[in-house]
DNA sequence: TGACAATAGGTGTTATAACATCTATTGTCC
DNA sequence: GGACAATAGATGTTATAACACCTATTGTCA
């Protein structure tokens, strides 16, 4: 009986597979990553998700790119684009111009304002991202990316 | 000037190092992950955060923990675990009793209703992490975690 | 050409997170 | 033993995320 042998296991940590513990480790560095992340983003009004957009929109060039475009690039799923790009505009980071061909086209592009905050931060994020994984090796940082990129191909029925 | 030559060479994307690369990875997966994870929970009315104060509380045992326990033993930062709490309680999942020698103290435990849930889920939750993480070999995933591990510690004044 | 599906985007509402500040209780030290 | 720092927890408020549903515009096809 499975179900008895792990009803009187628990309480203990027992069963914590290797998959729960890559899990586990793989939240709980992901945490720690983005919180300094954050820190280093607050003074400047910004939280990773809106560097985020800026990042692609500067990536996206002078046309700018839908709501869904951007949903779409974003790294972590957000429903609601629409309220995150009206906070960016009120914050006067980006511009929403309505396309006259099709009408139901609304791009979104950087202002210089959002340009110039984006292009300001390359360089603390780098230092940010060297200071947090620069003690890895370049061929620890290679298998590891090749790892994550592994773990998100699902077995089966994606 | 290094500062005119990245000018120039913006809207590309060059400069992702691979530092950079392998933090975009870490986000990019964990997202996914979680993603896969909260639909799971979604049916059992909670999220990945309560799912985790209930692993914590069952496994702090009959005593059960005081508010600051449970925030520093979660996976992720989250101020505010009282209200957390309150939301867990209205639900019936936990109860909290302060104490009688120290007034300050409240100890929150999960109720039976709280046990039978993480009791239940424990299957569904590992064969969850199996299906997205099982096609990993051993090998491949006690790298993984020795990496994510590593990059936890930064490179100094933490 | 007129109904209707498809597409792009927005809105209303509720839940949750984040931030700062507050209250109660206890320990400590002069 | 009385002032005061420290600790545990709660609350007020605002911002953001999540979820379901709505509007406008265009494409398509009987």
């Amino acid at each position: 009986m499975t179900s008895d042998l792990r009803h009187d296991l628990r309480q203990q940590k027992p069963f914590i597979s290797l998959v729960q513990e890559a899990q586990l480790n793989l939240a709980r560095t992901e945490s720690v990553l983005l919180a300094g992340f954050e820190q280093l983003l607050k003074p400047h009004g910004i939280g990773a998700t809106q560097y985020n957009v800026l990042r692609i929109l500067r990536g996206a060039g002078a046309e700018g790119l839908g709501r869904n475009e951007i949903r779409d690039r974003l790294l972590t799923r957000m429903p609601d684009v629409t309220r995150l790009l009206d906070r960016m505009e009120k914050a006067g980071l980006v511009v929403r111009v309505r396309s006259t061909e099709d009408r139901r086209l609304v791009a979104t592009r950087l202002t210089k304002r959002g340009r110039d905050l984006v292009d300001r931060l390359d360089e603390p994020v780098a230092a940010e991202h060297q200071r947090r994984l620069g003690h890895l090796t370049t061929a620890e940082l290679r298998t590891l990316i090749k790892l994550l990129t592994l773990a998100r191909q699902p077995r089966q029925s994606p």
